[in-house]
DNA sequence: CCCAACCCTTAAACTACATTAAGGGTATTT
DNA sequence: AAATACCCTTAATGTAGTTTAAGGGTTGGG
């Protein structure tokens, strides 16, 4: 809980009040190693903070295979945003990759908190904004880079999380078999 | 400046002294085709707004090729909003598709919107998140289906784009070449 | 009205990446 | 401690999409 409190300070800090109508409303909870907290075919309950640990967010295809859509780990938020507003049934997964500890709000909940601390609003804007020009840098890169440049700066901008995934992790992130990154690999080795 | 008006409407309403508050911190404007409204190397001073016309948001690579990361129509928004916030130099281009008609808010103007008019927040948090979305099925769609699914998805998503965009930028959308687009039209007018 | 710039298509040769298969290593679970 | 599931790599073969080149059609600016 203090975690929360301190990764919303960094953005607005809450008065005691504001607090005091937040605490009730989230929950913590601890989550083991592959279990999931959003499956294909079900609504996106909840926004998702990672307090420690580490999810991965992706869809299936028609063949069966993964496709990692984005990685959550200590300070980030996680939930299908679509599925969330709309009610709708979500297409994407979202698994522990990690033992982890986590804490959720509700979508009832979350709106409730929206009229009453009108920050969060400001708040999750600044967090979505900043999550978009994440994914659109990812978009840009997928369409013009190679998939060992695009290795490369998975390496730079997650440094944090190349010694936490399994090659088959990132190379389902990277649009790519872990057969080919196994290869990248190899390469990038001999230079 | 009304059609601004009426699409803020359809998120919240804004009462008479907010609407005073807003008009003189907006500018209308009128682009000709293959105007930038943004160029690589130069900070994004803007949200824009469109009215009237089509605009394509893209980056160039190594060999000097374009990738469209993003269309925006009438109704929509667009930026490079990482720029804007960060006041940094853009890697991207924002240029004209068609003749159009803009409205356009400048990053001071905007912040001390956000100010005086909390609705603002909120509004944008929410347009934001529903272009967060559809960049997030972009990114799923590019690793888990081919080329001609994009396509045809394409088709089915933007329906009043797919008459108005030459197929060389409906091409550079879907990441892949004019000549392989010409390929898979050929296919499927086959069936 | 004409010229230049853009646009669409076809086809042959090429390449980045996928698929399949197989062997050996290392964690987790029982 | 054994068994099982997971993970990494190598290599041969296969394929979706690129590159290069070329011809013809359309648009738009001067």
């Amino acid at each position: 809980m203090e975690r929360l409190l301190t990764h919303f300070q960094r953005y607005i800090p809450l008065i005691e009040d504001e607090k005091r109508l937040l605490e009730p409303r989230v929950r913590a909870r601890k989550i083991k190693r592959r279990q999931m907290i959003l499956q294909e075919g079900f609504v996106c309950k909840h926004y998702t903070f990672v307090v420690e640990g580490c999810f991965k967010m992706y869809g299936v295809d028609d063949k069966g295979y993964e496709h990692n859509i984005q990685f959550a780990a200590e300070g980030d938020w996680i939930a299908d945003i679509g599925s969330f507003h709309s009610q709708k049934p979500s297409r994407l997964f979202i698994e522990a990759i990690e033992p982890s500890e986590i804490i959720q709000i509700e979508q009832q909940d979350l709106y409730f908190l929206y009229i009453n601390i009108p920050k969060l609003d400001r708040i999750f804007k600044v967090i979505i904004e900043n999550k978009f020009v994440e994914l659109q840098n990812r978009v840009l890169q997928a369409f013009s880079s190679t998939a060992e440049q695009r290795y490369l700066s998975f390496l730079e901008q997650y440094p944090h999380l190349t010694n936490r995934l399994p090659n088959t992790q990132i190379a389902s992130y990277l649009g790519i078999t872990p057969e080919f990154l196994s290869k990248i690999r190899k390469n990038l080795s001999r230079k």
